[in-house]
DNA sequence: TAACTGTACTAATTATGTTAATACAGTTAA
DNA sequence: TTAACTGTATTAACATAATTAGTACAGTTA
């Protein structure tokens, strides 16, 4: 289900966040879906529960899963939380890359093709 | 000049390379212009010369700096580095973003505007 | 020469990520 | 009710990275 770089800088929780996160994103993983439960993807990736609860509190946090005791995590219905500040983040973050890449000579031409080709690449979610 | 954040769980020199590239990015600081030295930074900041030097090394990595022993370190011009490697970086790192805003509501016009926005407010560059 | 510059190195300290073990509470199905 | 699953919490130990501290060397400049 996932390929974690355990090598990596990143630390596995934020690998597993970003990872999860696009699988949501891309709706690999459709609303109200089932995640593995924390000791199930712990075992899979050979890694401890704990980190795998980290990942998931921290997705819980930012609203793109709801976890019930007992039962399991699930994928939330983006539009049923509030995302006013993960917008704004994003948003921000967005504003220095796009500097960055005018500064580097990409043209904005270039960035609005980016846009449209991500925005076609993920058509039919929600 | 800067503002850092002592309490950040992101590491001080990322936090230093992240503000400068803003200054060089926006003009702020000149092509050629000379920065604080290592041990004047360090001083002005309340931090260790050893991280003030681990951040210009990252810059000059990057190629958006340049240091001369004996000297000092110099803001680049940009055009004379090989950004290649940084430009494919940025472009992997904004698809994701540009997914991210686009999952959360932000919509293509808004994220389109939000690149002639920065196109505009950096003008007379280079 | 004196005072500045970048750079390098080692050691100690601190912060963070990760693992390990254990425990508790809610859910589900036999 | 029981057994096996779920999320959650806590504490300790460990590993790694970030940061500080101290020192040293080499090039530049007035």
């Amino acid at each position: 289900m996932f390929e974690l770089d355990l090598r990596s800088r990143k630390p596995i929780y934020e690998q597993l966040v970003e990872r999860l996160k696009q699988l949501i994103i891309n709706n690999v993983l459709e609303k109200d879906e089932k995640l593995p439960s924390v000791r199930t993807l712990a075992s899979q990736l050979s890694i401890n529960p704990n980190t795998i609860q980290k990942a998931y509190r921290e997705l819980e946090a930012q609203g793109y899963i709801y976890s019930v005791k007992g039962k399991g995590s699930f994928v939330s219905n983006s539009l049923m939380t509030d995302n006013a500040a993960e917008i704004k983040k994003v948003k921000e973050q967005l504003k220095k890359q796009v500097a960055e890449a005018l500064f580097l000579g990409v043209t904005s031409e270039e960035l609005i093709q980016l846009i449209q080709d991500v925005e076609k690449s993920s058509v039919g979610e929600g």
